[in-house]
DNA sequence: CTTGACTCTGTAGTGGCTACAGGTTGTCAA
DNA sequence: TTGACAACCTGTAGCCACTACAGAGTCAAG
C-alpha cells in the first residue's frame, strides 16, 4: 500500500508492459490469455489501463512455465482449477502429468523413426547430378504405404510455437 | 481410352474419391493442395467432376510422401520444383533435405531437454495429497528464467497434424 | 504544447488441414 | 419413372496459440 510512483519492476502496480517485462511474455499475448480466461481481468485504472497486482505475475509465470514445458492452454486450464481448489487431491495433477510425459515420449520416439527414414533417404543421392536421375527425388515418387504419423496430437516438426526466449 | 464404366481403381479416368483411396488421403486435402497449387487442377467431367489420371496419383503421392516425413508444404513445393525442371542440378534436393534432417534432429534435442524437466517435476509429487502441499503445482509457480523452446520452427508436441494413417 | 512511448479495442493472418452448409450429379433398384 | 442415396461441387468457418497490424486514446517528459 502507499506505492506511488516509485518500485518500477514487480511492484504491486504494474501496468501490462512492466508485466509483459517481468515475465518475459509478449503483451498481446497477455491479453490474449486474458480473453481465454487464463488470467484474470485486472483492475483498470481512470484511463482504462490494466492494472496488475503480484498475484497476476504469479499465475502468468505458473501459465508461461507450463507452456515452456509445452503443455496445451487446456492442460494449464485444469492445472489451475487444481491450484485453485487448494482442498482439491493432487492425484490428477500427477495423472495429467504423466499423460504429458507421455506425449513427449511418443513424439520422440516418432521424430526418431522420422530421422532414420530421412537419412536412409538421404543415402540415395551424395552428389549433385541433374534432377532426373537423383535417388531422392525418385524414391519420394514411390507410392509407399507406410502408416507413419498416426495421431498423437503431437506437432510438425517445424513448428507453431515461435519463440519465448527473453 | 475407351475405358467406361470398369477398372474402379487406379485407373486413368478417376474421381477424386477414387485417387483419395488410392493414395490414402482425405478428398477435402486434395481439393486443398489444389487451392495452395501444389495439384495442378485436373480435367473435368460434363457434371463439373474433376477427373484425374495417373500422373496426378503420382504427384499426389509424392507429396503426401514428403509430407509424411513431416516436410512443409512450403519445402515439398521446393522439391516439386525441382522435379519439373529435370534437366536441373539436385544438389538443391540434397541440401533442403540436409536441412530438414537438422530440423528434426534440432527438435528431438529439445524434446529430450523436456522429457528431463517433465520427469524432474514429476519427482517432486509421488502421492496423491492436496493440491496446496503439492510440489508440482508449488515448482510450477516458481518464476524460473530458463530459455527453452528458443525458435527452430519445430512445432508442439501437442499436434496440428492429425492423422494420416489410411 | 508537442512529442513519443505506451496503452486500448478489434480484426486478420499463420499452417495444414477439417468440418460443415447447402447445392448438384450420378447410379441403382423398385 | 421415381425416388433414394452416395458422391461430388463451392464456399466458408474453425482448429491452436499466438502475432501483427490499424486506428484511437492516455500519459509523462521536455
Amino acid at each position: 500500500m502507499l506505492a506511488t510512483a516509485f518500485t518500477p519492476a514487480e511492484g504491486e502496480n504494474m501496468k501490462i508492459g512492466e508485466l509483459a517485462g517481468v515475465t518475459g511474455t509478449p503483451v498481446e499475448t497477455i491479453r490474449y490469455y486474458e480473453r481465454e480466461g487464463l488470467l484474470a481481468a485486472p483492475a483498470r485504472s481512470e484511463g482504462n489501463f490494466r492494472i496488475y497486482a503480484d498475484a497476476h505475475a504469479e499465475r502468468l509465470s505458473f501459465i508461461r512455465h507450463c507452456r515452456s514445458l509445452d503443455m496445451t492452454l487446456a492442460e494449464i486450464r485444469e492445472l489451475l482449477r487444481f491450484k485453485d481448489v487448494p482442498t482439491g487431491n493432487c492425484g490428477e495433477v500427477n495423472t495429467l502429468l504423466d499423460a504429458h510425459i507421455g506425449h513427449v515420449a511418443a513424439r520422440i520416439r516418432e521424430l526418431r523413426a522420422l530421422e532414420k527414414q530421412l537419412k536412409s533417404l538421404r543415402e540415395r543421392c551424395h552428389e549433385a547430378q541433374d534432377a532426373a536421375h537423383c535417388g531422392i527425388l525418385n524414391e519420394l515418387s514411390q507410392t509407399s504405404r507406410n502408416g507413419t504419423k498416426k495421431a498423437g496430437h503431437l506437432g510438425s516438426v517445424h513448428g507453431n510455437v515461435r519463440n519465448v526466449m527473453a
